[in-house]
RNA sequence: GACUCCAUAGCUCAGCUGGAUAGAGCAGCCGCCUUCUAAGCGGCAGGUCGGAGGUUCGAAUCCUCCUGGAGUCGCCA
């Protein structure tokens, strides 16, 4: 239930109305109105723009057209009051018998209330950590794949039908490199001294095993094999080894893909070329041309050479210039792969694809959305969500990098730290393009200093709330009527539900916005409210949840408790973050 | 050189896709806190939204230019 998009309509229909009534134009837009909640509570609880957006059209000014307009929105149940405030803004005072009646939905649908059906089912892909697999994952592909996994969460509580998907980087010269290295810890497991990891090739532990493992099954007939042959055996047994490893890092944050795509798939894995066939299709459609490129600006390339080249007309579709499919030698480009992997997933039903980048890789997204452009034909939509670095702190002091396992301080090595539930929130509470700084001290703090401690104990003491008002009173069903919930009168009680009536627009708006931090936020908001509330109950004992002889005021305001926490947890289980009962 | 992102209170950041007097948390100051779970609650103070133009009823938000910071540039992945 969500109130807004419900008087949205109403105030839509009240302007129809005057329409077929002559008192106002029948061509004016109703879907430019926006009904929201005012800035200042004090203005009323609904805010409408209605007046001011469609006064041009009507041909009058906003004040005249509101004042045409609030008759009639008087009429509407429930609208107390409506009154033109500033330039031509109609504040609107609810009957608190709306807001009762939110609280009633949120018993109704329990953990539901908020879902919402404005994805309409529509496909959605989200592709998100596709960290090569080359080692394991480090803190800032965490940021990433808690990214990808929340947004999913929410889209999918938004309505969207969502596929999860891993693009496994598996056909380049780092997965040769990894095969090389992986090489040299199988020698080094059959008892030679290899000494120093070469420059170039990966020197983390995490080979060690692998290369016993190749030991193992191999014994020694890979070792007096030309490269050629060992080199595609031990390369596909290193990345199985190393996909194996990341599954195992996105596990501990309880994050599972669907599909997980194999680049090396798209050329080589099947009877089909899908790369070829790409560039025979977009050749066709004269998307593909032979021509020369300016060498490339900034940083000299030493080895630039000026030649002929089979180019992308990017340029015709929003990128800066066109880029190369083909490399000298013939094999495709990254980015050929690229393409080819995306015109998959459209084919594979997903006009609406969502990519989570590193920062690093900025400066790819205009030849990707413009290669998606093309090859869809403007049908397929790619929106690529970069995060920013994490800088990874410990009481305001840069953490050193970890040499364990190469030189980044892991994944896992945080979470086991700090916790899923630290790591997933923080995350989170953050613009996914603006920097993050990770403070392993505080993230673990039981202060309201710490966000994600602030949220979880809200729910916590929501649990202990409920469990002392069933201990207090005989067993009761906190599903009550609206009409019981007329108890609830207090300013303070109805500033929670007005949060409350909040949680289905915040996660519309976060769901088509692509940006799951705002649900974060919401949920601190909510918390501190709640928090608030709590404590009103120390200078006046009439305003605490547990009234001894008071039975129906109790249950309305335990139903309003009750809808916190479910709200919260709601909220965070869209997050991934757990919601404890008790924080002990 | 070009492109992308960022610039909002002393600090860290929100700002609901263009709305009203720009918000929160730290830090500072003042008060409260033997409670339904203590780890908090209330209040005060703090701003030329980097700068200059533009678009319009209306701009922190959109456009242009400038300044400062981060990142990227390739036949790398």
């Amino acid at each position: 239930m969500n109130i807004f998009e419900i008087f949205q309509n109403h105030v839509a229909e009240a302007v129809s109305a005057l329409g077929r009534d002559g008192v106002l134009p029948d061509t004016l837009d109703t879907k430019r109105i926006i009904v929201e909640p005012p800035r200042d509570p004090f203005h009323g609880d609904l805010a409408t723009n209605a007046a001011m957006v469609l006064a041009k059209d009507a041909q009058i000014p906003p004040r005249s057209f509101a004042e045409k307009l609030i008759p009639r929105l008087l009429l509407i149940d429930g609208v107390l009051a409506a009154d033109i405030a500033g330039p031509g803004f109609i504040n609107i005072k609810l009957d608190p018998k709306i807001f009762h009646s939110v609280l009633h939905a949120v018993h109704q649908q329990g953990n539901d209330f908020g879902r919402s059906t404005s994805g309409k089912a529509r496909n959605v892909n989200v592709e998100f950590v596709s960290a090569n697999p080359t080692g394991p994952m480090h803190v800032g592909h965490g940021r990433g794949a808690v990214f990808g996994d929340a947004l999913a969460s929410l889209l999918i509580f938004a309505g969207y039908n969502v596929t999860r998907e891993y693009y496994i980087n598996d056909a380049g010269a780092q997965v040769d490199s990894l095969g090389r290295s992986a090489f040299l810890r199988y020698r080094e497991a059959l008892g030679e001294e290899i000494g120093a990891i070469p420059e170039g090739l990966y020197p983390g532990d995490y080979l060690v095993p692998v290369g016993k493992a190749l030991a193992d099954h191999y014994g020694s007939s890979l070792r007096d094999q030309s490269e050629a042959e060992w080199l595609p055996i031990i390369r596909q047994a290193a990345i199985d080894a190393m996909m194996e490893m990341i599954r195992e890092d996105l596990a501990v944050l309880d994050i599972r893909h669907d599909v997980f795509f194999s680049e090396r798939s798209l050329s080589q894995g099947g009877n089909r070329d899908e790369i070829g066939a790409l560039i025979t299709d977009m050749t066709a459609r004269d998307l593909v041309y032979q021509g020369r490129l300016p060498p490339p600006k900034g940083a000299p390339v030493e080895d630039w050479e000026d030649r002929e080249q089979t180019l992308f007309r990017a340029s015709a579709y929003g990128d800066d210039v066109d880029r190369p499919l083909l490399k000298s030698d013939g094999s495709y480009t990254y980015f050929a792969a690229d393409i080819a992997y995306h015109r998959s997933k459209y084919l594979r039903g997903f006009a609406t694809m969502i990519d989570v980048w590193g920062a690093d890789h900025g400066g790819y997204i205009k030849r990707m959305t413009s290669a998606v452009k093309a090859v869809t034909d403007g049908m397929g939509e790619l929106d690529v969500k970069i995060c920013q670095l994490v800088r990874l702190l410990r009481n305001g002091e840069q953490v050193k990098m970890s040499k364990r396992s190469g030189d980044f301080v892991t994944l896992r090595e945080v979470v086991d730290e700090v916790g899923r539930d630290a790591v997933r929130f923080m995350m989170l509470y953050r613009k996914n393009d603006a920097t993050l700084d990770f403070d392993l001290a505080k993230v673990i703090d039981q202060s309201k200093d710490n966000p994600v401690f602030y949220v979880q104990y809200a729910h916590a003491r929501c649990a202990s709330v409920l469990r002392q008002g069933h201990a207090a009173q005989s067993a009761f069903d906190l599903a009550v009527d609206a009409g019981a919930l007329s108890k609830l009168t207090d300013a303070s009680e109805l500033a929670v539900i007005h949060r409350i009536a909040q949680f289905p627009r915040i996660v519309e708006a976060a769901a088509s916005a692509h940006e799951p931090h705002r649900i974060a936020f919401y949920l601190h908001d909510l918390a501190s409210d709640f928090h608030s509330l709590w404590n009103r109950g120390k200078d006046n004992p009439d305003l605490r949840f547990v009234i001894e002889n008071d039975r129906n005021l109790t249950i309305a305001r335990l139903a309003l408790v009750d809808a916190v926490r479910r709200v919260l947890a709601s909220g965070l289980s869209v997050l991934g973050v757990s919601a404890p009962n008790e924080m002990r």
